[in-house]
DNA sequence: CTTATGACCTGATAGC
DNA sequence: TGCTATCAGGTCATAA
C-alpha cells in the first residue's frame, strides 16, 4: 500500500502529502494549509517542467504568472485557486498528487517528478509533484469557463449531499450501490476509501443495486457519507497541523478504517471475516454479516402472475 | 440514453 | 542479489 511510502519526511518547511490516495478530505485538508501561504500572495514566477500536464493555454499568465491569489476553492476532488482579476487554474491530485510549499533556497527532498512551481511574493515556492501524473493542471481566464469547463459536470459536494438529491439520483440506477457512489457527476469527492467505510456504517451491500434502495436507504447513506468524511477531515486536517507544527514528525494519526485495506480480516463489529472482490472495477471489502445482500426482514419478492381476464 | 471496461502511470512489494 | 509479475486507483475514451 502506498500509504506509507506518501509519508516520507521533508526539508520543506512543510508538506502536505496525503496520508491517502486523495480524496475528498485528503484535498480539504491541503487546501486549508495552503490558505495561509497562498491568499493574498502574487505569484513572481510560473514554472511549467511537463506542458502535458496542463489542460487549456500554458503561457505565464494562464499559470497566474502576475496574479494575486484570492480564494482557494474546492468541489469534490478538485482544487481551485482563484485570482483577483479572475483567473482560475484548478489542480487535481489524482492518485499521487502533492502540493508542496517550500521556503526560499530550500529544495524538496524527492525532486522527482516535479511538473510545475510557482514563486511567490513571499519567497516560497509552490510545487506541484505527481509521480503517477494521473493528476493534472488545467487553467481558465474566467470563472464562466472554469465552471462550464470543470463544475458543470461534477455532482454536488460529497461533504454536504443530501438524501433528497442522492434518491433522485439514483432510484433508478440499475448498478450496484458502490459504482454509482464512485461516480462523480453523481456526487463530487467519494473514492475506494470512503465508498467502502459509507456502505460498511449504513449496512449496505456495495453489491446491491440502486433501484433495490429505498428513501430511508438513502437517507441514512447521505448522513453516513457526509459524517465519515466531516470526521476524516477533522482528522486529516490535524495531522496536517501536528507536522507543521512539530519538528519534523509525520504525526501519529491514522484514520480508523473499518473495512478499507483490511481484507482478510474480521469486522471490527461483529468479527465475522470481511469479503473482498472486485467492484466497478475497484477492490471492495465489506462485512457480509452486517452488509447483507438482502436487509433484515426483506424476504424475496413473489413472482407475480399474469392478471387473469375477468370475464 | 445508461452502464461497463480497458488504458493510462509509477512505486512498492512478493516471489523466485 | 536482481529480476519479473502483480497491485494500487481517479478519470477518460471507447464499447456494448
Amino acid at each position: 500500500m502506498s500509504e506509507q511510502s506518501n509519508r516520507k519526511g521533508c526539508t520543506s518547511i512543510f508538506t502536505l502529502y496525503p496520508s491517502f490516495v486523495p480524496e475528498l478530505p485528503e484535498v480539504e485538508s491541503v487546501r486549508r494549509s495552503l490558505e495561509p501561504h497562498l491568499l493574498g500572495h502574487i505569484v513572481t514566477r510560473s514554472t511549467l517542467h511537463r506542458a502535458d500536464i496542463v489542460e487549456g493555454d500554458t503561457s505565464a499568465l494562464a499559470l497566474l504568472e502576475g496574479e494575486r491569489i484570492t480564494t482557494l476553492q474546492r468541489r469534490g476532488k478538485l482544487l481551485s485557486i482563484h485570482t483577483k482579476s479572475g483567473r482560475v487554474l484548478t489542480v487535481h491530485l489524482g492518485m499521487s498528487g502533492q502540493l508542496l510549499v517550500l521556503a526560499s533556497g530550500t529544495a524538496p527532498k524527492n525532486a522527482t517528478h516535479l511538473h510545475a512551481e510557482w514563486l511567490l511574493d513571499s519567497g516560497q515556492r509552490l510545487i506541484f509533484r505527481d509521480p503517477r501524473r494521473f493528476g493534472g493542471i488545467s487553467t481558465h481566464a474566467n470563472e464562466s469557463d472554469f465552471h462550464a469547463a470543470r463544475l458543470a459536470d461534477l455532482g454536488p459536494d460529497a461533504l454536504t449531499i443530501d438524501a433528497a438529491h442522492l434518491a433522485a439520483a439514483l432510484a433508478k440506477a440499475k448498478r450496484p450501490i458502490k459504482a454509482a457512489l464512485l461516480d462523480q457527476r453523481i456526487l463530487a469527492g467519494v473514492g475506494n476509501i470512503y465508498a467502502d467505510e459509507s456502505l460498511f456504517m449504513v449496512g449496505i451491500n456495495p453489491a446491491r443495486l440502486c433501484t433495490g434502495l429505498n428513501a430511508q436507504d438513502f437517507a441514512r447513506l447521505a448522513d453516513a457519507i457526509r459524517d465519515v468524511l466531516a470526521r476524516a477531515v477533522a482528522a486529516g486536517g490535524s495531522s496536517l497541523r501536528d507536522y507543521v507544527n512539530a519538528s519534523g514528525d509525520e504525526g501519529s494519526y491514522a484514520l480508523e478504517h473499518a473495512v478499507y485495506g483490511r481484507s482478510g480480516q474480521t469486522c471490527p463489529r461483529c468479527h465475522t471475516p470481511l469479503k473482498t472482490r472486485l467492484i466497478a472495477q475497484r477492490t471492495t471489502v465489506w462485512c457480509p454479516s452486517c452488509q447483507p445482500m438482502r436487509p433484515p426482514g426483506v424476504k424475496p419478492a413473489p413472482h407475480r402472475r399474469a392478471a387473469k381476464p375477468r370475464p
